[in-house]
DNA sequence: ACCGAATTAGGACGATCGACCTAATCTCGG
DNA sequence: CCGAGATTAGGTCGATCGTCCTAATTCGGT
């Protein structure tokens, strides 16, 4: 129990303190301080940092499909569980903002440092891309034109929050965020009828 | 003469490296090597790493004003010119696909670094704004919405350029850029025949 | 030819990095 | 209640960081 906690705990930390810092940036020293633990206490838990950043990588992972199984239970459409993705610019627009999309500056970083850790941080587009696809098959698309629709939207949500993060034009953030939700109402519309009198077979 | 000469390569070896690498990853010593001069030599020339980042800042908007100059020059009409700025993204794929966008990547670092330097490197973005805002204004936008498409265009670039990063799909890319190309002309579309007569008055 | 300034080389500094180790403390089943 | 294993604290290691310094070398003007 105690393990689990310290542990989840300095994970939590490293998770937050490689989202505001970058991993590289993030020391040892700056972790066990945010945890209030010693070093030697923190490499009882993790022996090398790779390891602490493979443990936020699957903890971001796995925080992410727990998101979004709560939106496949609270969405009543398919069309309202994508929306549910667009909301995320919306209600994190102060931390993106600051900091930018922890999906997207965790997986440039470490692009940058050719890190092993690469594939595995680029999971975390795949569950997003994955899950979008589906809801978008599920709206009644093919199957490729579902999985370039999802692309197209995390595209786009990528550019807001990378351009949010430069620029802080909350504006422009509110903008294509309504942009984007006229985009999925354009995308599904053809196909609505079929996908409505799917549902209700 | 020299001093300049010197004072270039650094700069350019560091822009190299600052783009492949990251800026907090690249020390004097990764500059210097790369540059072939000891590390006391490189220190005559700048007091501090701020002042190298400040340097390279300063030689990114510079490069690219010169290439927007260019652009500028070879396309015969705003919407060609336009499409100057999207093709970058085919020319430099490989690139982005290794380190991402020189722009966007280095922003997204200083911002995590909290870098006194941010606000110079946004002004990376704002040439490009700048610079598409006008070339909508002059294909005949109202000035509000022409900077409103640039912001837009530029968000499109940046967020296929994240994604490829990530996933090293090369045909998503291609998909995208197809969609930019065609996104251009559908909203220079309704104004097409205001923009061609201004230029010939 | 010569001198002052610009340039270059390379060593040294304190700080901090990731990593490792030992020893003290805590926890809990037998 | 005690001893083994889990947990924690904190010191130490070599490497490297950004920065600074001095000394040697090169260059340009007179």
């Amino acid at each position: 129990m105690s393990r689990n906690t310290t542990r989840q705990e300095i994970v939590a930390a490293a998770d937050d303190l490689f989202y505001r810092q970058g991993f590289d940036h993030t020391s040892y020293a700056h972790i066990a301080d945010a945890v209030g633990i010693s070093r030697g206490n923190f490499y009882h838990h993790f022996k090398t940092k790779d390891e602490i950043l493979a443990a936020v990588i699957e903890k971001r992972v796995a925080d992410r499909v727990a998101m979004m199984e709560r939106w496949e239970i609270a969405g009543a459409t398919p069309e309202k569980r994508i929306l549910s993705f667009i909301d995320i610019l919306t209600v994190n627009g102060d931390k993106i903002m600051q900091y930018g999309c922890p999906v997207g500056t965790l997986t440039s970083e470490l692009a940058k440092l050719n890190h092993a850790a690469r594939g595995e941080a680029n999971r975390l587009f795949g569950v997003f891309r994955s899950w979008l696809a589906r809801q978008f098959a599920a709206a009644g698309c093919e199957e490729t034109q579902a999985d370039q629709l999802a692309m197209h939207l995390l595209m786009r949500s990528q550019g807001v929050a990378t351009l949010l993060n430069a620029s802080h034009d909350t504006q422009f953030a509110a903008r294509e965020i309504e942009l984007m939700r006229e985009w999925v109402g354009a995308a599904l519309a053809p196909i609505g009828d079929r996908a409505r009198s799917g549902k209700a077979a």
